[in-house]
Parts: structure tokens; sequence; C-alpha cells
DNA sequence: CCAAAAGTGTTATTGATACACCCATGG
DNA sequence: CCATGGGTGTATCAATAACACTTTTGG
């Protein structure tokens, strides 16, 4: 089945839902256009996907341009296609998500934004193109997956205390959960290392630190366990 | 951001990844390649994405095609763009899964493919591109999902019996259900409309036959429940 | 009357939920 | 000594898991 020109009319682009933590609120990196179509509307960092480069590669490189960090949690959401999605043209755009450190990362405006900035999942209300159903769905997803393994830890610090961890899901479930219960259920997983520190300089009680063990985490996953919280 | 030629020079396509039941197998219905690359081998069904055509069009115009149904259960399940998945160019493909009926079904061959047919899922060894990884990727979806909602009911006849659905889950699962348990729990959910018929001229006792009920079913839907089983 | 699948309840265990007080620190 | 968040246990309820025999039909 060798191509005719015909078929190589459609141009295929990636978005990054980049999701990040910050001690009260889940929040999005978004970026302001600089160009047309949407100028100055908020829209998800993308890129179109190079010839030569995998797809996954896409949303890692954008992801590398915009925070500088490699390495970091991705799965791809869903791919979009309405024909008018984009008014330029046909353009496919394959949606990934991303857990990050909110912390790690001082991001520097891409050429084509004017500003990138961290935005409260809640104060999003409109995005350039199809962009907010992306981020409805995404949020879907991060919602689901939550439960059904321990990716929040992906956007905590290195160590982080159980009260941290405690918000982070309710930030990302928008639940307020019991704290005993929060605490039996994670500590009955083992998933957490205690790291014999302490928290400081708090005006109360300092609380214990923890670390989240990553072979214990690939224990679980090969198991197949649900988080459910 | 006007696109210069140089952006549309991969094409794309999607991939059906077509579920049926045959009372005791789970199965998928595949083609044998007429063309090259990969002639004879058996592959997914698919199509190019045409250009004035939404994403999700695709995959229902192939299902159409090749088993003549419309409205049937689909599901984007992921897509798959490594460079060099396609010999003969760049193709990214958005790979679908549907559930049907397989008795409703009288496949014939599209113009591509040599012949059409029913495969088990545990027969299916390798399969033309990247489809084995495909189809891999969609059981595991499937598998996540039928406990999430039941989309199971997808698979069978309009009427059923409580034998039959339990040996879908088997089937699909690859496990072993408590008959009992089973029972009590799909029982509660009060998903199935007693029809008030029976089996006839089986040689023993006519198990009750029960059809699906599709308000419950939205509510259920609605309310987010789990089909744990 | 035999073979084959249908149908049916109880108990034990596990996990989920609800709930209130004392503790350690900084200011 | 006060304000702040940290830390802890028990009792109830709901869901899951394990398990074996009788019933109805066709041949």
């Amino acid at each position: 089945m060798p191509f005719t020109n015909n078929e190589f009319r459609t141009a295929f682009s990636v978005d990054n839902v980049i999701f990040g933590f910050d001690d009260a609120d889940l929040k999005i990196l978004l970026i302001r256009r600089a160009e047309e179509p949407f100028a100055n509307h908020w829209a998800l960092p993308g890129a179109l996907v190079n010839q030569d480069e995998d797809l996954r590669d896409a949303p890692i490189r954008v992801l590398k341009e915009l925070t500088g960090l490699d390495n970091v949690f991705l799965e791809q959401v869903k791919t979009f296609g309405k024909v008018n999605r984009h008014p330029s043209g046909r353009v496919i755009t394959i949606a990934y998500y991303s857990l990050i450190n909110i912390h790690k990362v001082a991001p520097q405006a891409m050429s084509f934004a004017d500003e990138v900035s961290w935005i409260k999942i809640k104060d999003v209300d409109s995005l350039a193109f199809d962009h907010k159903e992306i981020l409805d769905f995404s949020l879907v997803k991060l919602r689901r997956n939550v439960k059904l393994r321990p990716i929040g830890f992906e956007l905590l610090p290195d160590t982080f205390t159980l009260s941290q961890l405690q918000s982070l899901y309710e930030a990302v479930l928008d639940k307020e959960l019991d704290k005993r219960n929060f605490r039996k259920k994670i500590l009955s997983m083992k998933l957490l290392l205690d790291v014999k520190q302490y928290q400081q300089g708090v005006a109360h009680r300092p609380a214990k630190l923890f670390s989240f063990n990553p072979e214990r985490y690939l224990t679980l996953k090969a198991e197949g366990f649900n988080f459910e919280i």
C-alpha cells in the first residue's frame, strides 16, 4: 500500500496537560498564545509532531522545553480529531497528561508563547481551540487513575507529610477525606518510607516526613491493587 | 499558524479491534491482508482517515463496511505512533475497540482483504504491523472497563441466561467465577429485566431469560458504580 | 433413570465508615 | 498560655468469599 500525496494533508500535534500541586490547589501549566489563531488566549502547550520523531517523544520534548524536566510521569489521554477543531487546517491532536512536582519547575516561555503560568484548575473557564474539552477529559482520567495507582506521589516533593498527601488527594478528587481513615489506608499499603525526620519551623507540632517506596509500588502494581479512598 | 507543506507528510489511519463472544470464547474479527506489506498476514481491519471526516467517523465507517452494523459500542483505545511502525511511510494509527453481538454479523470481505474471520483471542499469536501490541492493549482496556461498567451486555444476544452472562465474564476476565456470588451481585444491581421466558429445547432444566435494562444502566452510570466481580 | 445444567442461603471474613480527644511546637 | 495542625483507636455496617445440594428437562 504505497501512499499517494492525497493522504498527507492532515497535520498532527500533541497537547500537554501538565498538572501540578502546591499544598492546596491542583494547577495546570498553561501558555498564553502570542499568535493567531486565538492570540492572547490561554491554551495547552503543544507542538507539531516531527516527521522523524516517535509520537511519545513529542510531548516529552514539549515538557523539556517548557520546564527543563526529563523523566516525568506522562500518559496518553486521548486523540481529538474533529474536522474543524483547528481553524487553520485539519489537525489531529494527541493529548498527554503529566504530573510534576511544581517546586522543581521554573518554566520559561516557549517561543510562541507570551506567558507561561500555573493556573488553578478551578479558575480555568475557557481555553483556545478544544483545549477545555481536553482538560476536562484529562481530569476525569486523572481522577480515575489516582484511585487505581498512587500516581499522586509524582506531584509531591521527595519528602512530604501525611497531611500534604491527604490534601493532594482532596484537591484531585475535590472531596474531603477523613484523617484517621486516610492514614489507616495509606499506611496499610506499606508504600511509604519513614525518613525519620520531622518538619521544621512550623508553629505547631511538627509532622513526620515520609518518602515514597518505589519498590513497593512496583510490587503493588504487579499484583494489581486499588487505591479506593 | 498557517501550515507549510512540510507538516503534511504523515498519514493517519484507524484500526478496529472488534470483539465478539460466542457462548464460550472471546473472539476478534480479523482480516487476512491481500496486499503488501504483510500480504497473507492476519491484521486488524482499518482505514485511512478521510480529509473531511471526523476522526471517530472513520472506525464507524470500517465497522459498517465490514459488518453492516451501525450504532455499535465503540471506544478509543490509544494512538500508536512509532516512526517505523509502518514500512511504507509514517503512519500514525488511532485504535478503537468495539463490542458486538457475534450472531448479528455476517461479515463480508472488504476490498483489500482476502478473508475475514472471527478468531479466538487465545489463538492469536502474531499479527501484521504492531497490531498484536494494539490487540494486547485493547484487551487490558476491555478487562478494566468490564469491571467499571456493564459493557459486557453488548456482546450478548438481546435475551440471554445468567449462565451465558457469567461465561462471558469468565471469558473476558479469563478467570472462573462463583455461580452463586455472581448471580447475587448481578441481580442486586437490578440491571436485568426478567423477560418471563425460558430457554427451549435444551437437554436440561431450561434457564430463565433476561434482557438488559438500559434505563437502569444510565442511572448507574450517572451514579458511578463499580462492577467488581 | 441418567446426564446435564439451573437454581438457591448461610456463615465467616474483610474492608469501609463514622467519630473526638490529647500532643508538641512557635509565638 | 494560646493557637495551630499532628497524631491516634474503636465500634458499626456493608461487601466479599467460600461452600453443596436439589430441581427440571430431554434423551
